[in-house]
DNA sequence: CTGAAAGCGCTTACAG
DNA sequence: CTGAAAGCGCTTACAG
């Protein structure tokens, strides 16, 4: 009630002119005199008016919203890239509106689109895969989709990704190159993509090397539990451990400092993102920087091409491909 | 147009009955039979119908939409909290709109206000502050407002902080406890109130000592060179150092570590967020801790509040108070 | 170049 | 307990 809405009814009144006038001036379609124009101008500064998005949306179909899907903030390579697509998005006047599951799945489902729909965004970036069956659905929308950080290959969805198991590769070389001998990869969840494809390029780059990576030395730490892994690790001598992230990489060295194993001396790690610049932080561990800057951005555009282009130049997947082994303390060089 | 949109108007056209009353039993108004509810129900299944929250906003005048104000998400203590704050919303029913200034200013100014409120969200927190000839603006619209982070009281708004001065006190008892004896605090921005509300704590606290914080000690790093600062350390041999947050820190750190300088040997330093925690890092530094997790609750508490409550119970200047000093390998034991 | 009318999808009074 | 009407604030055809 106490809430000063001035409406184009308000600044018709004060004008004299008509609000379909008034509305013309303020979104730049053609034919109206200067005079008009001045004078609509200033009485809307007068009066302090501000549009309605919600209102304006409803009749003209386009809400210059942007729906974000992601899970998890606190991880670096999320917020990092978060900021940069979003400002990007505001640059050309769209705003984000910001989705989480809430950690219930790490999929998008029927309830998370439902909620994302409810606010009629113009497109959905999501850091999240698809469940099996939202695929057609979310097709069906019409509304643009990027999956970010994700391979969108799979679902035949605008995907914006690094490819991962050149990252897993990478990993591995170093491992080898650095002399361990015993390999281990602690992965997230197992029925995650993006998870085993940096676990298939580290197992192919270490049997190029004529190394193996044993079945029961590929854990993954969202369902087991910690102590169990970091037993088996200590047990079998295990000296080269490629983590899904950094901040896995971080909980484990942390873990075995406890058993009184140091990384870069008694071990090697690498982990995953190279969270470690975006925080500026001193360089602890090796680490695959996928160039998440470059990343953040080519997932904007694409959006944003999605948004403004035609049917014909729809961006599909873009693979950036530049990952590349950042060395920090927690390897021997 | 490829949009099935379905709407109110499509289940009242497969059920027989009046929009009004589809509307009446999905938002579980009084008054309607139990076979009216089933068949309205099934029609929705059957159809997926969604809800347009726009549409339901423009006429019930609530969009259930919280505004979340912030400048940088790369910085955890954004990230983490922001991530708490939202999926409490979200548990309230409520979706986030993210607005950043993108480093225009560190402030809320009418520009950024103009976009907030064509969302018409149904409260804003901001973690910017609002510039001086914001407050009454704010005040006028009606739309509660949280100060999140930042100390509510000058601007008579209602804020939800931990006692910065004490944190800084923490940190300057810290460093003379450990021994140091040429203090330096490195701050933001100079204008910035939270930054020098930390620094009147450290310099209190110093002086009750017996210490001294040399205004010449006393630096801005978003205004000055990096390099200056790091000759000025050198050269005048300060070695307990107190940064206005972690990243900061960090920051200093590498930059005097290339000098040859080691935190913890050569001199002490202590950050402020405790990020490490947030990030499951190894505690590399010693850093002020002001609960952030209990923190960001009160902040999405007491917009919760602002927004069910009764005027007479609103919550105003909440401040935790329960900042505690964590320590890490960057200053002696 | 400007205005009157209709309508986006919903909810809120008001009738019955 | 249900429905017809009005209206939230805007934009889009359509007249003039």
């Amino acid at each position: 009630m106490a809430r000063n809405n001035v409406t184009l009814k308000d600044i018709a009144q004060k004008t004299g002119l008509s609000i379909n006038t008034v509305s013309r001036v303020l979104n730049k379609k053609p034919y109206y005199t200067k005079e008009v124009e001045e004078k609509v101008t200033a009485a809307c500064k007068e009066l302090g008016y501000i549009v309605d998005m919600n209102a304006s949306g409803l009749r003209s179909g386009t809400t210059r919203t942007i729906a974000i899907i992601f899970d998890d903030l606190v991880n670096p390579f999320y917020s990092y890239t978060t900021d940069i697509i979003s400002r990007r998005f505001e640059e050309r006047g769209y705003n984000s509106i910001m989705f989480s599951n809430n950690g219930r799945t790490a999929y998008v489902d029927y309830e998370l689109m439902r909620s994302v729909m409810a606010r009629k965004p113009d497109g959905i970036l999501s850091y999240l895969e698809p469940e099996a069956g939202m695929v057609d659905f979310i097709k069906g929308t019409g509304i643009p989709f990027v999956i970010f950080g994700r391979d969108g290959a799979p679902y035949g969805l605008c995907g914006v990704n690094a490819d991962e198991e050149f990252g897993g590769r990478l990993a591995g070389e170093h491992l080898c190159d650095c002399g361990y001998g015993k390999f281990a990869y602690i992965g997230s969840w197992r029925d995650f993509k993006v998870c085993r494809d940096r676990e298939r390029g580290f197992a192919a780059a270490l049997a190029e090397r004529g190394e193996r990576l044993l079945p029961e030395h590929i854990f993954f730490i969202r369902e087991e539990e910690l102590t169990g892994i970091i037993d088996k690790l200590v047990a079998d001598k295990v000296d080269g451990i490629f983590c899904f992230n950094d901040i896995i990489a971080f909980v484990v060295m942390e873990a075995l400092e406890a058993r009184g194993l140091i990384a870069g001396e008694d071990y090697g790690i690498v982990g995953y993102d190279n969270i470690q610049q975006m925080m500026r932080m001193p360089r602890i561990i090796t680490t695959i920087d996928m160039g998440s800057y470059d990343l953040a951005q080519a997932g904007a555009d694409a959006m944003l091409a999605l948004l403004s282009g035609s049917k014909e130049d729809k961006p599909a997947f873009i693979n950036t491909h530049r990952s590349r082994l950042v060395r920090g303390r927690s390897t021997r060089m």
